[in-house]
DNA sequence: TCCGGATGGTTTCCATGGAACCTAAGATAG
DNA sequence: CTATCTTAGGTTCCATGGAAACCATCCGGA
């Protein structure tokens, strides 16, 4: 084989590690993915996951305010809620004030199912993650919650 | 419309918010997403531009080793390495000592549109992190590469 | 030398998610 | 009251990327 330099992150910074979004979505890819593996044996996909922990968190939610939360488009979204209403872990019903909107809810199913969800979240988090004290965690975490503030300014000309 | 409580990610802290991975994922998906936005006046895709900008940094590289470079299938590279090849910003050579591998290289087309793209790179990331001080963007991006670093050891077990 | 295993690149199939469009239903102007 | 506009949800089409199968080539040992 030819020789090639290989270039480990710090050994060569490039152009490309200058840029924080590269970085973002390289570890982003990595947890992620390494989180849809931990979840596959429950057969939730990620997005599954985050929805039916936003429907724990908050009651009333509707498919476009759930897609508003999770940065997805309402098609998106839509399909995510057939995959969860299929495997009987949310149900919807209309609204009585606007029958155009639907009311989500979590099932008992759904409600049983979760704790285990997040046990799994909670063990990928900590395996990604370990590499950082506590103080590092919540600094990376409040970085990230501010770029995300800005973010949602940035994206309202969202033409 | 019913009565939504909307839960801004500061209002309520929710099991989702405690995990970093969503965090990750949420931000790194905005910038990613603006990014393409930005990207798609030169009919350029995110990994492609990522792809150019490794070929830019080392020589001699082959598709499997972008593919680890870039944290990729190689199946993923190919088809990457197929349209950068139909617009002339690459070259695929064999390699003289293995009739397997292909040595990539850019085309002069290709290494005079990089700079261009690094422009739009470079606007779409002092966009996002406006928010972050130089000393908190130098933060942010030390944390990132030790969670990255953790996680190549990590995704060993690739299986 | 020859064969079994590894390795590099490609292809096929599938799941995901955005963009654009459609329909139904509510809101608003006249 | 009707016509128009807006909004909620869904559907279709498309691009992306992983998984697995496939083929060619290389390598190492009997």
């Amino acid at each position: 084989m030819e020789t090639i330099r290989k270039h480990s992150p710090e050994s060569r910074p490039s152009a490309l590690d200058a840029h924080l979004g590269y970085w973002l979505r390289l570890v982003s890819n990595e947890v992620s993915h390494a989180f849809e593996r931990a979840l596959r044996k429950r057969d939730i996909s990620v997005a599954e996951w985050v929805a039916l922990n936003q429907l724990a968190t908050a009651t009333g939610l509707t498919p476009a305010t759930l897609a508003a939360a999770m940065g997805m488009t309402r098609g998106a979204i839509s399909k995510i809620l057939d995959k969860l209403s299929a495997k009987q872990l949310i149900a919807r019903s209309v609204s009585a004030l606007d029958n155009r909107v639907q009311i989500l809810s979590l099932t008992t199913q759904g409600r049983r199912m979760l704790p285990q969800l997040t046990h799994i979240a909670d063990g990928n988090d900590a395996l990604f993650f370990a590499a950082l004290s506590a103080v590092e965690q919540a600094a990376l975490r409040n970085l990230l919650r501010k770029v995300a503030r800005t973010g949602q300014i940035v994206r309202i000309p969202v033409e």
